[in-house]
DNA sequence: AATGTACAACGAATAGATTAGTTATGCAAC
DNA sequence: GTTGCATAACTAATCTATTCGTTGTACATT
């Protein structure tokens, strides 16, 4: 899967938030300064060559929606960053968050009854 | 802290890996077709602008090192993958990886054992 | 049909990243 | 000291990303 540029992610972040929209409606998504429309119009046209969107034609007026969802995105890059930041461990990177306290106790409690759950429904496979 | 692109990393990567080297040093960790000495000693230069390296002056010759520690750059990448991706939540993100797949039964259960560790650690206190 | 409006398509202009050639300087060998 | 080599600094060339002005076409209004 191919990466997306800052800007490219921006505007997906409001197509993923947003479900689908004209050009027009994902402008109004940004903050002040607002972009110009053909900034967005070119950027999601660039989405589209990349595979990230699609669209559907309504006469000359095209509505955008994404085709990568942002759980398969987020997929792809958290486990490229694991790979090349934590030799490719999970375990590595969650035990160095934890650590370092980036995680609440409540959110490791959390974690570990879901844990518990998915190590469960593993074993009775 | 700035973005590191992608040519930038690949460099950090090798500094990171060796503790310190000379552009030389650094070329020899870069798989074939190596990139051009001047190519890395750019690089390594704007690293040293943006504050991710410094340097010892040997007479004329430099031996960079890293300042910001790869524990510390994934540490601020991470949190704005979670942000972005699982507004900010880190169980949000762990546990959709753990349902995804991604992440074995036995990994789990190495995340768990740390966390119990952990947990019981910020309780003592 | 003529005019106006909205929007997609195109393309130009700028900015940022990448790569590598050229130059200049310090040092070593003679 | 002169020559040659290594390497840092500078700079040019190319490439990629970003931004937005301009154009042309479809459609609506009159």
């Amino acid at each position: 899967m191919r990466e997306l540029t800052r800007a490219e992610e921006e505007v997906m972040q409001v197509l993923w938030k947003i479900k689908k929209g004209f050009v027009k409606e994902i402008l109004e998504h940004f903050d002040e300064p607002k972009p110009a429309y053909n900034t967005i119009s070119t950027i999601v046209r660039i989405l589209q060559d990349k595979g990230f969107v699609s669209h559907k034609a309504y006469g000359r007026t095209h509505e955008y929606f994404p085709v990568v969802s942002k759980n398969e995105y987020s997929k792809t890059h958290l486990n490229t960053f694991v790979n090349d930041y934590f030799s490719n461990s999970f375990e590595k990177m969650v035990s160095f968050f934890a650590k370092e306290k980036s995680i609440s106790v409540k959110e490791m409690e959390e974690i570990m009854k879901i844990m518990e759950g998915e190590v469960k429904k593993q074993k009775t496979k």
